[in-house]
DNA sequence: AGACTCGCCGGAAACGTTTACAGCGATCGG
DNA sequence: CCGATCGCTGTAAACGTTTCCGGCGAGTCT
């Protein structure tokens, strides 16, 4: 009843040995039919014929160990359910399929040590290449990164001599769109409600943030500054703590989560948005057209990096004596309700299925003005 | 410059030869210490010395191919952008994990030739095991699931009698808890917002509707009923078509999407929730608690069965032997302020952070009415 | 007609690991 | 003091595939 030797694998499916054994030919003219490379119109026969009897399909593992490729593209992210990391990976998702390759997801949890392991364990070579982006970048980092022994490209802020493939956008310059537009629109006691100071864009939106206001030259009253962290329920704590001690009359938050926390906690205290308060977010995930009123939020191209990143590393993949490059994508800032009116004004009947005073009607709206 | 045969992997990265002939043991030496069975001291210490000096890093293709497993496991979903599948993944990724595996995501688009092919393609062992959300079944995917060489679990419903692991809800029963709660709030008409009908839970959301309204005498009608497909901007349509020819006191929806999209409708056609309109979504997601007013919201305990699904998983590939097994997690409602009020009653102002007339101001309340 | 090319084929060597097996010295018990 | 036991070691086979290389027959060119 035992298997027959080299005829068949360890739980009796049938290899490449079945099929020549069964077609009557060798292995190497078996192998090279099944790839479509050479063999005689007869052969070619033969050992189709032999392979759809037996139901052969090939062992990826084996055909990796030799080929020295996997197929597979790994995307690390902090968390899977932050909806702008849903956007980077369906939009890393598709470039990486249609390269015919498939997607190995992590959730680090922000955490550094889950990171760095992460990093080093590429070394095993069980994917082709990976995708990183951290929220905290350290020495750690960098020396996993740089030492890497498979393509590894870089979403977000990272020293400017890191020679690491990288896309990134201005961060910065995004917080600032959303200033000048609240400036713009009559606001005056601006709040921002932030995540966590450590991290890489919570410094350099807090950064953002501050060198937006002095350029009006307006004095920054620290009471109008909040952090918590980049989910939701933190948001809106935060949002509370800062409505319990100071009225603002317009509120930035670093994130949508962080947004419509904040839009909660101004709901519930009874201010309106955005007569009251307005708000604006960033990422422009789907979340914030799914507010009411629908949120501005500064787009920082989630989407569009996810793309240039995924295509960065295919391309390294293709030729890993590249040198590195690093890609920029500009923010643009989409104004919706929740910022739209600078007072209560007159409500043009316009679209009845936007929210009060709504400017932007159509649907994945990314018609931002760009500074 | 050529390197020497035998000692270094193709790219030049060591391998377990190199750690050995660095040692001065056989290869078999090596690997044993490395894996941590057996070695004399002495033979420990220089084989882990040689090891770090060279910075060995098991190749894990060339493993996985000879120990027949591969460490990851597949999770195929529609959408890895909808809240429901988010918070799926979530859980089944926190037991993957724990058992030293990753999880390898696919988007499947809910096309069916997608899923059948990814079906098929297990058969080349690049994953352990599968765990797959079809929307719709035919019988290609029965006949590829129960032909699969690897293990798959279903989360989702399947014929009575397929021989295949299997984790689902009881959506009809889930329908009925909402159909129920808003009756007993006092609501009268009771509109549907549904997704495809020609998809498993598109029907069975259907069938549930019509049974509940019939087990309380009520004749339904079919004004009140309309479909599109799982996502917001369908469901905010269909809710304006609906909205737009009858006139609901309250509305059901087979999906917090779609319940998303249907308070958009409500509030831009000025109709207060819950006061003029009751709403009541499905999934209990994130989502549910992040809108304003939060949404009631029919659990069909995504993350439990994502948890569920992930442990079946791993029992099987354990002991491919074990007999095919169903799990059951039942719905239950969460009511929350779109379906609080049966009239505007005075607000007990207790939270401060909740909409208006909200009963249950904890955050992730998963304190549903079980019926 | 003979040397050459060319297409096809099969044997065998890789890819990098784990592991069955056998050898071998040292220890232990009688 | 000698045979059995035990722990350690190295050789080699396996996992399933692709591919290099030499051989061979059939054509082609001179």
């Amino acid at each position: 009843m035992g298997r027959k030797r080299l005829q068949e694998s360890a739980d009796g499916r049938p290899t490449v040995h079945t099929v020549a054994a069964r077609a009557g030919v060798s292995i190497a003219s078996a192998s090279r039919v099944l790839n479509g490379v050479g063999g005689s119109p007869e052969t070619i026969r033969k050992v189709r014929a032999a392979a759809a009897e037996v139901g052969y399909v090939p062992n990826a593992i084996a055909r990796s160990l030799q080929s020295q490729r996997t197929g597979l593209v790994a995307l690390a992210v902090e968390d899977i359910g932050n909806p702008v990391y849903v956007a980077m990976m369906r939009a890393i998702e598709a470039v990486v399929a249609s390269s015919g390759r498939q997607l190995v997801v992590h959730a680090t949890g922000g955490r550094i040590d889950n990171e760095t392991t992460l990093l080093r364990r590429l070394a095993n070579r069980y994917v082709d290449g990976m995708i990183i982006s951290p929220i905290r970048v350290t020495d750690d980092h960098l020396g996993a990164l740089v030492g890497s022994p498979v393509p590894v490209v870089v979403i977000g802020q990272l020293g400017a001599d890191a020679p690491v493939d990288n896309v990134r956008t201005d961060s910065r310059r995004g917080v600032a769109l959303a200033v000048d537009h609240l400036l713009a629109t009559g606001r005056r006691r601006i709040g921002f409600v932030n995540g966590p100071l450590d991290t890489v864009p919570g410094a350099a939106r807090d950064a953002g943030f501050r060198a937006a206001l002095a350029r009006h030259g307006i004095h920054l009253d620290e009471e109008l500054v909040e952090v918590g962290d980049f989910q939701y329920a933190a948001g809106r704590a935060a949002a509370v703590r800062l409505l319990a001690r100071a009225s603002p009359d317009a509120l930035v938050c670093a994130n949508d989560l962080i947004a419509v926390g904040a839009l909660h906690a101004l709901l519930a205290a009874r201010r309106r948005v955005p007569e009251d308060v307005a708000l604006v977010g960033m990422d422009d995930t789907e979340l914030a057209q799914m507010m009411f009123p629908q949120l501005s939020s500064v787009s920082l191209g989630s989407a569009e990096r996810g793309r240039r990143a995924a295509e960065l590393l295919l391309q390294r993949i293709a030729d890993p004596t590249l040198p590195p490059r690093r890609e920029q994508v500009p923010p643009s800032l989409a104004v919706r309700a929740s910022s739209g009116a600078t007072l209560p004004a007159a409500r043009p009947s316009a679209d009845p299925l936007d929210g009060p005073t709504a400017p932007t009607p159509t649907h994945p709206s990314s018609e931002g003005v760009t500074a």
